[in-house]
DNA sequence: GCACTGGAAACAGAA
DNA sequence: TATTCTGTTTCCAGT
């Protein structure tokens, strides 16, 4: 096998990548877990039960709850780990994955210590590499390791990038700006650099044919192996070239500018999206990569999951049947990157180690005992390091060093974090438009994310009385039932120019572009948000990602997720996130999906009766508003459509009859949820609402919660609640400890303005909870980590792999992973419910109607 | 000329 | 299996 060494470009801004990778030393109220975190979601998913509710209590959360995507890299290195929900085959491709994974963490001694060795391509396995949440898996590598600067270039080992690249970067639009593109196609070109002769997509029955003789990226001199394919897939690339080689975007774009007499321009999509091959060079049938696991979207594991699971089975045995290399290779033969373009490479070349000061962590953090829970932060971290982003001449990017990105662990962006914690208070003063089309990178951009009233979010981090600036981290997440995570469809993109007036830096951690924007003292801590932009990644391309598991199609929700990271004078380091409410980035979806912005109410008594105003866009004459009580497994229990106002109906207003709940007798409340229906298929997303015991004062319903207030101040008649509370779970809004408010904190679909912007008088309790400060052991069982008082948890000298990367991947608790179902699929959260469902099905007085399946 | 935007055509895939 | 409906991606044109 070809030894190629690449300057591990040390450089960078890996520094707040690795953190974000996470490493644990921080410890995360909850860490999720990223990998896992998929598969425990699925199972949570797909079962939801009861178990849901235990396992929000205390006592069975569990302690370290690696982030999701950990557990599987938490696995131990040469222990193939079989990820949990993956097919066998998925992660039986993966043994390269022992070997891999050993390489990987080769660099890693047992110990800790990191090992340098001569250059040699280094192979991660693919498992857990699903999202950059999965980051931790691969973490166990050198550049983890080492301080990326540090790090003689020479002895890097090459990890293959693109495991985690998220996209194909050989079609980026010449419109796009860099920042627009991909780092991890590259990354993944740099696989395809590296063809594994086992790897070959040519030996593979199922690739494309054309893949050889690639070659050369005429730019980087790169032997393009597998790349090749890639490339050719990408409707931009040429046949067979590189793009980036001989073929300059105009010219290559001059040959197919205009839009295609015929389809072979046009992006075609055979299995998995890949395209068919228009031309000879063309695969016609690209290794299917398509993520065995079927992917979950908010149609799907509500219900639709058939949709995807032929699929999923097709690409379970294309995984299987198909070279065992590639799988191992572990880069999609269709989604190689291509283009040569900017990242890695380019990169590669230019930067100068450590350039991205920022991130890198001072060599001086980063302790031996560390190295070791530094292993785990990051799989994307090939792709991180090369990313070329250009400096902002802003300074300010310095002072963060040791607050964020100095210290070398930092949570993963799949963690849950709390926005408060103490004194700290990470929020969101002004939240962004619901809709905003994001832009291909065909395309051009498609300017910053707004705010709905004009100007753009801005986040404002309270309680920080220092005077030290400290960087705000934004990065595009999930915004459906699960586990705040980060897009893998979207990235958040940089935009720059005169309309804009806050300084950012573009970082990637895990596959996660994350733009790091200054919080500084004279600004009150406070951002505007006017530089940040979404980029929409083709589904094709990240479906085909190893290890992915979520499918693109519907699944154009986003949320810009916030943090911060405060350092404390223990030198431990505090983490608070915030996420917005959630962006319709479809530009389909935003014109025809109606969208709740806010409702008047968000509880009332059983009987019903009551009129509440919806605000938001797209609604119809003929809209239907229907409240649904959901069972654990996502079915549902009881569905009842409210009575309408139809004079009143207006575009973005409805006014609606909250119809009686099924069981007139309940004691306590119970969450509901309801949503707005335009026709089959263009459903809102669940709004949550909760009914009230019929004697009961309109009032709490739930623990002092740091939403409460709202949801009971919403009642009926006061006006459309600010907040509006569309399903998303935000599990982590809850602490890890288990002991305080977990169960509380975990209703069934919390709103998501709980973790987003909690109302100033939010409850200490949340507080509590959050502790968001990590502890590097992490010590206690999962959540439960033994905390300073005061909530900022100290982070434990020892590194700690826990959570991120102790052993075998344990499944994170139930409870913290468990995303919860949207709407009132848990009233067992609440405690009081979950006997009464059963009991009545149906209740008389309201008629159920026919429904559409649940989502 | 560039960055945005809005709109819509061309496709692909699901229903 | 054919058709229709939806959703995605790309391209065009205007500001």
């Amino acid at each position: 096998m070809p030894s190629t060494s690449f300057p591990a470009p040390s450089k960078f801004p890996l520094g707040p990548p690795a953190a974000a990778c996470g490493s644990g030393e921080t410890l995360g109220p909850a860490p999720p877990s990223g990998g896992t975190m998929k598969s425990a979601e699925e199972e949570h998913y797909s079962y939801a039960s009861p178990g849901v509710s235990s396992a929000l209590l205390p006592g069975s959360a569990q302690p370290s709850l690696p982030a999701p995507g950990h557990d599987l890299q938490i696995s131990a290195p040469g222990v193939p780990a079989t990820a949990a929900g993956q097919p066998p085959g998925y992660g039986g491709a993966v043994d390269s994955g022992p070997s891999s994974y050993f390489l990987s963490s080769g660099h890693v001694r047992p110990n800790g210590a990191p090992a340098l060795e001569s250059p040699r391509i280094e192979i991660t396995s693919y498992m857990g590499l699903h999202h950059g949440n999965n980051q931790c898996f691969h973490d166990v590598e050198v550049e983890d390791i080492l301080p990326g600067s540090r790090r003689p270039p020479s002895t890097a080992t090459l990890s293959l990038p693109n495991l985690e690249a998220y996209r194909d970067p050989s079609c980026l639009s010449p419109a796009s700006s860099l920042s627009s593109r991909s780092c991890n196609s590259e990354a993944s070109s740099y696989e395809s650099n590296f063809s594994y002769p086992y790897a070959s997509p040519q030996t593979s029955p199922w690739q494309s044919p054309c893949v050889s003789p690639k070659t050369t990226d005429p730019e980087e001199g790169f032997p393009r192996g597998l790349g090749a394919c890639g490339l050719l897939g990408s409707p931009r690339h040429s046949p067979s070239t590189s793009p980036r080689t001989s073929v300059t975007e105009e010219s290559w774009l001059g040959a197919r500018t205009s839009r295609p007499p015929s389809p072979c321009n046009k992006r075609k999509y055979g299995l998995n999206g890949r395209q068919p091959s228009c031309s000879p060079h063309r695969s016609p049938t690209p290794s299917p990569r398509s993520s065995p696991r079927v992917s979950v979207t908010d149609d799907t594991w509500l219900g639709n999951s058939t949709q995807y699971t032929s699929s999923a089975i097709v690409a379970a045995i294309n995984a299987l049947s198909t070279d065992g290399s590639l799988e191992l290779d572990g880069v999609p033969v269709k989604a190689r990157k291509t283009t040569p373009d900017h990242c890695p490479s380019v990169a590669l070349k230019v930067e100068p180690a450590g350039e991205d000061l920022g991130t890198t962590p001072p060599t001086a953090e980063f302790l031996p005992e560390e190295y070791p829970s530094f292993q785990h932060v990051r799989k994307g971290a090939f792709c991180d390091q090369y990313l070329s982003v250009p400096q902002h001449p802003y300074q300010w990017a310095r002072p963060r060093s040791p607050t964020a990105y100095g210290s070398p662990s930092l949570p993963a962006l799949d963690w849950q974090l709390p926005s408060r914690s103490g004194p700290y208070e990470l929020r969101i003063e002004v939240q962004p438009k619901p809709h905003h089309r994001a832009h291909y990178e065909t395309e051009g951009s498609r300017g910053a994310v707004k705010a709905s009233a004009g100007g753009h979010p801005s986040v404002q981090l309270h309680g920080y009385l220092e005077n030290e600036p400290l960087t705000l981290q934004l990065f595009i997440g999930t915004a459906d039932d699960r586990l705040l995570r980060p897009h893998a469809f979207y990235q958040v993109h940089r935009i720059t120019g005169k309309t804009v007036s806050t300084t950012s830096h573009e970082a990637i951690l895990s596959n996660t572009k994350v733009l790091e924007i200054p919080l500084l003292p004279e600004n009150n801590m406070r951002a505007i948000v006017d530089c940040a932009g979404i980029l929409k990644l083709r589904n094709s391309d990240i479906e085909l990602r190893k290890g992915e598991t979520d499918i693109g199609r519907k699944n154009t929700r986003v949320r810009l997720v916030f943090r911060v990271h405060i350092p404390q004078p223990s030198g431990r380091t505090l983490s608070l996130q915030v996420a917005s409410n959630p962006i319709e980035c479809s530009q389909r979806s935003a014109q025809e999906l109606p969208l709740v912005e806010k409702q008047s109410a968000a509880s009332c008594p059983v009987l019903g009766g009551k009129k509440m105003v919806l605000s938001g866009h797209n609604f119809l004459q003929d809209s239907k508003v229907i409240f649904v009580e959901k069972a654990p497994d996502g079915h549902h229990i009881w569905e009842m459509e409210a009575k309408m106002d139809r004079e009143l109906c207006k575009p973005n207003s409805l006014v609606v009859e909250i119809p009686p709940f099924r069981n007139q007798r309940i004691t306590s409340p119970v969450q509901v949820s309801f949503y707005v229906c335009n026709g089959k298929r263009k459903r809102s997303q669940c709004q949550r609402f909760t009914y009230l015991p019929a004697n009961a004062p309109a009032i709490k319903t739930e623990p002092t919660d740091d939403y409460e207030p709202v949801l009971t101040c919403g009642l009926m008649g006061q006006g459309p609640s600010p907040l509006p509370k569309p399903c998303y779970s935000q599990p982590l809004a809850v602490p890890p400890d288990p002991g305080s408010c977990l169960l509380p904190s975990f209703l069934p679909c919390p709103p998501r303005t709980t973790m987003v912007s909690p109302p100033p008088s939010a409850s200490p309790k949340l507080h509590d909870l959050s502790a968001a400060t990590y502890s590097k052991g992490m010590a206690g069982p999962g959540l439960g980590l033994p905390r300073p008082a005061g909530g900022v948890l100290a982070v434990e000298e020892t590194p700690r792999l826990v959570g991120v990367h102790p052993g075998p991947p344990q499944p994170p608790p139930p409870a913290l992973l468990r995303p919860q179902p949207c709407g009132p699929a848990h009233p067992s959260a609440t405690g009081h419910q979950l006997p009464q469902r059963p009991k009545a099905p149906r209740s008389e007085s309201t008629a159920p109607r026919p429904l559409p399946p649940p989502e």
